[in-house]
DNA sequence: AATTTACTTTACGTTTACGTAAACTTTATC
DNA sequence: GATAAAGTTTACGTAAACGTAAAGTAAATT
């Protein structure tokens, strides 16, 4: 038993750095399911693995609308009747479609970062150019006089 | 003169599939800066490259806060003083930290799916085979007499 | 001249994803 | 048994990213 099965709201919110709130709105949209125990829930591994899944959906740009879609269907799949077999194939082809769009995207996010930064340096290394032969003039003609 | 240098707000609407007043939201929060002949914009390829670069942004999850601030400093950048450079150089790096988060939450995502497609096959795989032995059932007790 | 078409501003409405406060209960600690 | 700590519901507030009229202008077409 190296895995701990259940969960306090305070434990996951610290764990996966979100506000309680964030965890009991989630809850209300249908995303979570956590037992009680009287008044307080109880969140399961289950649980857990599908605030994970919440939260990197964010970082990819999915709505909380869309997550929950994923995980209604997955729970239908489930269940297992031939249609909604078949409709889940399709449904994770076109993430899939999505998943490419999304790496082209930051593909050419690291091609144009490169560029940017290159021209940073070239701009940076410009400066310095110059603070060298200003320092050179200087010893030509020391004090270049204030203008008052 | 291959690249047509000058865009109206519809022509720019229809070729990134946006509503004008997407166009004109992103103008009012500073994104976008078009000309003018009297009251119509008119867009330049820049703000051309500007929109493509919003709507990527988007579909990576930026908001469009970040990818104004990105523009705000970049332009800055071009003024090239030494501390906006370094400033740059640093922000670039950290948006390299989030490419790579992203590309490890597609990584992830794309292995999750691959097993799930393996469990939908399998799922639908199962169910050929009851049929095909429902079918054979069929031949040995044909008719299997329906309860009333 | 009248109408259509494209564009404009102004402004209120909506959805998403929470923040924040208030008032209350339950559980742990001294 | 008082009090603090953690949890709860209810409910109003907010920022982002537009949607959706409403009402007007400007240019092109018939």
């Amino acid at each position: 038993m190296a895995e701990k099965t259940t969960y306090s709201i305070s434990e996951l919110a610290k764990e996966f750095d979100v506000t309680t709130r964030s965890v009991r709105f989630y809850e209300d949209q249908g995303l979570l399911k956590p037992a009680r125990r009287g008044q307080t829930r109880i969140f399961s591994s289950k649980d857990r693995v599908r605030l994970k899944l919440i939260l990197r959906g964010k970082r990819m740009g999915f709505s909380l609308a869309e997550t929950k879609e994923l995980f209604d269907l997955w729970d239908e799949t489930l269940t297992g009747n031939e249609k909604q077999l078949l409709k889940m194939l399709t449904i994770l082809d076109n993430k899939r479609a999505q998943l490419e769009q999304q790496k082209n995207d930051i593909a050419q996010a690291e091609m144009e970062m490169d560029t940017a930064e290159a021209r940073c340096r070239e701009a940076l290394a410009d400066l310095q150019k110059r603070k060298r032969q200003q320092k050179g003039a200087e010893k030509e003609a020391p004090e270049p006089a204030e203008q008052k």
